[in-house]
RNA sequence: GGGAUCUUAGCUCAGCUGGGAGAGCAUCUGCCUUACAAGCAGAGGGUCACAGGUUCGAGCCCUGUAGGUCCCACCA
């Protein structure tokens, strides 16, 4: 033991001390071991070109918890770790980085560039690592992985051909998303719909008239917001039911500026309702168009190059951009008499996520993943419940995505990913996917093959993560044993993009669900309730908070007051309340040990040997218990029991609640207060001995750190090994279980009376502006009165109130048993009637008030027991505990209406 | 257009399957009291958005209304 701690506890030091001494000693480690069960999380693997932010903060926080509480439980615990290569992300900022040098990526070229993005990963990659250790994070660092290293590589190539060769994977034209700014296509999924202002221009083609010419009477109208795109028009659309346009069947109308005919489909995806009921097709540049394109054989005309400049099929206006060929072209329109009107419309316009570029809708070959097969087992997993989300209503976020699901985009324009294993023979231009470069074309013999330049999205490799971290595609013991995974923990926003990846991955490379449990979380946004961002400049760095007010309080101010899938505000007072309950923590602990040394110093004076009383079993002090000490065990009791089922259905933010109020409210202001007088050497009472009362606040100290520590593991670690020198960690002490021998029978009517008593005598000298010293709440238990006495003799000791301030207040004699309270004081100078310090009428007000809602109870329990179907149907155990709650209702009846007229 | 979700104290939010309205912060009062002023003791403050309904009983369940947030789809 320590002799002298600070008054106030400071986590600078001890943190980073205590997670090098956990990192030492390898708790963190986890090996196969098959005479334990698993328990395993897969990190969310951070950007490699990520800084922690507060949602890293909460998303680890939470994984810890976990890992931390199911480690303490026995549980052979492991935290897969690792990172992710990020493609675009990472290409982004290594390009920015270049821009700045003056240098661009062709100038590199492709291996120069890999070059540089290694460099990157080496020099940033371990940053955020190097961040989540300060959380205090057990990963288990050993086995640390990275999305492109070797084994996470051969596990995509490996997926990518296997699923190639079932057809699951193939290369198309199709209508993709274009990052026109990142040069790459995008997926659905990281298109991004925002509102934007724009115009609608009305429009009108001529009809062709029978000389093949363009009519100068016949023109037909309507309106488009992407004038531009009428270049690659291929046909004008019109519902077949709409008899508006019935005479235009087989007609065609004039393509202006172009210059040529094209005719007039009939097709059912045009809205009569909307506008003219008339549609311009261009099938190359709208993925609506693409598909009446496809359905009526017009032919694709792309008219723009990848930077969205207009190309050669633009004729005069090859080289612009797209919205200056908008400007020209409108310009163009009018001077022909052909635009009719221009309206302000307000619309939602695509744009790429991570750039926020209007996205243009392009025809190009891409590799797809096909989804309409893969996606079964998927939706199957979670509607059987075999895979649970937390929140259920994520499940509707999940369905929604699942029942529209279309083909997923794979393949991207970018150098730093995954390179697609597909080779084109150069002479005859056979594609070949297969893991390694084929050596001779099976098609022509020819010997020289170029790889497909593109990447993979990102999250192709993301989706193996749960069994490529743990050595897939090889068999290995650490798969069979440690997968299915158990619990992921993830923000809601990524639910599409990586979560349902990775259970029909699982599902279908290893033919069984990555995890059983889905944990959400919400975003962590400013004290106004935005959302943290580098542009507005309202982060706030995790890193600062630790260093600030500690780690230990970081996490327990995001853990608290939280629900799953909520977002939630940051606030730096909430910090600071953390940081006050660490050092509440940290001084009752202080005060304990204080304790503990003066009893070891007097035995020492005393010439006593043994040992002290606290370090007994407690068969060997049971009998020495008092009434308090019985309460607060139970109440520890109580509180394991709870706390352990709260985190079986993962309500962290309620079970750290109520660690909180027990070690605060119960334990702290009310049991050391209570037991102060035997501390203090005063006449010890009976039963109840000064060393039952230092087991007790030991004990229960250590339990309720035991409880505390997967949320702030450092202080909790640093107390209990001061405390207990003999012992090694807290962090791999075993997790306290309620046990049915600790679970004293204690009214807790009677403590509250002492409650009530002891806050009646407190009111009193508040009011009389006197400190309310806590010698007022200072008594030692007896158990000879009766709590009836109080009330039949309608008194309550009290000292010499008018003297209050000069006559030390002390309760020599209190008492309290299991079913009573007794109060004597013999050097009482004034008696108040008990009533007077309870008001009468606020406490017939208060039992009028408990007897109704008993009526209510009792109606209800004696409606069930009586209601035949219940009866029939009920199992017995549920009978049992109504007539329990029958007996005892109707008996707390009695007690009220007894209470009731004696105080009438 | 489809869906989700929220509306509870001055602020930010808990409140799990219906059964005594809670926490933190803020406010007010009194206290440096030998663990802790990052503390202690106390106080005030809520028509649980609104309107109906189910129930002995509704913050919680059902219907509707209003407002906010988010997701998805997207009509040119």
């Amino acid at each position: 033991m320590s002799k002298e701690l600070a008054k106030t506890y400071d986590p600078k030091g001890i943190e980073d001390r205590l997670y090098q001494k956990w990192l030492d000693k390898k708790y963190f480690h986890a090996e196969v071991d098959k005479t334990k069960k698993p328990f395993t999380i897969v990190i969310p693997p951070p950007n490699i070109t990520g800084q922690l932010h507060m949602g890293h903060a909460l998303d680890n926080t939470m994984q810890d918890i976990l890992i931390r509480y199911k480690r303490m439980q026995g549980y052979n615990a492991l935290w897969q770790p690792g990172t992710d290569h990020a493609s675009i992300a990472t290409e982004v900022k290594i390009i920015e980085k270049l821009k700045e040098e003056g240098i661009n990526k062709e100038d590199l070229g492709r291996e120069g560039f890999l070059e540089r993005a290694w460099a990157w990963k080496k020099e940033y990659g371990g940053r955020i690592i190097s961040q989540l250790k300060k959380l205090g994070s057990s990963c288990d660092w050993d086995r640390e992985r990275f999305t492109m290293d070797e084994g996470c590589n051969k596990a995509v190539t490996e997926v990518f051909c296997k699923m190639h060769e079932k057809g699951w994977i193939y290369k198309g034209s199709r209508i993709i998303n274009w990052c026109p700014v990142c040069n790459t296509s995008i997926s659905d999924a990281e298109v991004e719909y925002e509102e934007q202002a724009g115009h609608f221009w009305h429009i009108k083609y001529p009809l062709v008239d029978e000389n093949g010419q363009p009519s100068k009477t016949e023109f037909l109208e309507f309106a488009t917001t992407r004038p531009e795109t009428m270049l690659g028009d291929t046909a004008v659309a019109v519902n077949p039911k709409d008899e508006r346009y019935t005479y235009l069947k087989g007609r065609q109308v004039w393509l202006p500026i172009v210059n040529k005919p094209i005719p007039v489909v009939e097709d059912e995806y045009v809205d009569m309702e909307f506008g003219t009921g008339v549609v311009k097709i261009t099938p190359a540049h709208d993925p609506n168009d693409f598909e009446v394109g496809k359905r009526h054989n017009l032919p694709e005309i792309n008219i723009m190059n990848d930077d969205a400049t207009i190309n050669a099929n633009g004729g005069k206006y090859e080289g612009l951009d797209r919205y200056e060929a908008r400007k020209q072209i409108v310009a163009e329109l009018e001077k022909e008499g052909l635009l009719v009107r221009i309206e302000d419309y307000s619309h939602n316009v695509g744009t790429h996520d991570r750039c926020k570029t209007t996205i243009e809708p392009l025809i190009k070959k891409q590799w797809f993943v096909r989804m309409d097969e893969l996606i079964k087992p998927a939706v199957e997993a979670v509607k059987n419940g075999d895979i649970k989300l937390i929140p259920e209503r994520m499940e509707k976020t999940y369905f929604n995505w699942t029942d529209n699901i279309r083909d997923w985009c794979i393949s991207r324009q970018l150098w730093w990913g995954h390179r697609i294993p597909a080779y084109y023979c150069d002479k005859c231009g056979e594609v070949i996917v297969a893991k390694e470069e084929p050596s001779v074309c099976p098609k022509c013999g020819e010997t020289h093959f170029t790889q497909d330049p593109d990447t993979l999205d990102t999250w192709f490799s993301s989706a193996l993560w749960p069994f490529s971290t743990l050595g897939w595609p090889e068999m290995t013991e650490d798969l069979k044993y440690f997968y299915p995974t158990d619990v992921l923990v993830t923000g809601y926003d990524i639910i599409f993009f990586w979560v349902i990846r990775m259970i029909f991955s699982g599902f279908e490379q290893m033919g069984e669900k990555p995890f059983k449990t889905v944990l959400f979380h919400g975003l962590v946004r400013d004290s106004q309730g935005r959302k943290m961002s580098k542009s507005l400049g309202n982060g706030i760095d995790p890193l600062e908070i630790i260093d600030q007010y500690g780690a230990d309080a970081l996490r327990l101010t995001l853990i608290t007051g939280n629900a799953p899938g909520n977002d939630m505000r940051f606030y730096y007072e909430r910090v600071e309340a953390s940081r006050n309950f660490a050092n509440k923590v940290w001084n009752a602990s202080r005060f304990i040990m204080m304790n503990m040394e003066n009893a070891l110093e007097e035995a020492k004076a005393q010439g006593k040997t043994g040992k002290p009383g606290w370090e007994v079993s407690f068969e060997e002090i049971k009998e020495e218990l008092g009434p308090v000490d019985r309460w607060i065990i139970s109440k520890l009791n109580t509180l394991i029991q709870d706390v352990t089922d709260n985190m079986e259905h993962f309500e962290l933010g309620i079970a750290v609640q109520k660690v909180y109020d027990f070690i605060w409210d119960e334990f702290c202001d009310w049991y050391i207060e209570m037991v102060k007088p035997r501390l203090y050497g005063k006449e010890e009472d009976g039963r109840a001995s000064r060393d039952a009362a230092l087991w007790t606040l030991k004990n229960v100290l250590i339990d309720a750190l035991k409880l505390l520590h997967p949320y702030m593991p450092f202080i909790t670690e640093e107390i209990f090994c001061t405390i207990q020198s003999e012992e090694e960690s807290i962090m791999i002490s075993k997790w306290p279980e309620f046990t049915q021998d600790r679970n004293f029978a204690i009214a807790e009517n009677a403590i509250e009376l002492i409650k009530e008593a002891v806050r009646g005598i407190r009111n009193v000298r508040t009011q009389m502006n006197v400190a309310p010293s806590r010698k007022a709440a200072v008594f030692v238990v007896s158990e000879k009165a009766d709590v009836r006495q109080i009330f039949e003799e309608g008194k309550l000791f009290f000292a010499s109130l008018a003297g209050a301030s000069e006559v030390t207040i002390q309760a020599d004699k209190a008492g309290i048993a299991d079913d009573a309270v007794s109060v004597v004081i013999p050097n009482a100078t004034l008696y108040i009637p008990f009533a007077e310090l309870v008001d009468i009428k606020q406490e017939i007000e208060r039992l009028e008030k408990e007897q109704k809602r008993l009526e209510g109870e009792l109606a209800r329990v004696n409606g069930m027991l009586n209601n035949e179907r219940f009866m029939s149907k009920a199992p017995e155990a549920k009978v049992a505990e109504e007539r329990a709650k029958l007996e005892k209702y109707t008996q707390m009846m009695e007690q009220v209406k007894e209470r009731l007229t004696q105080l009438r």
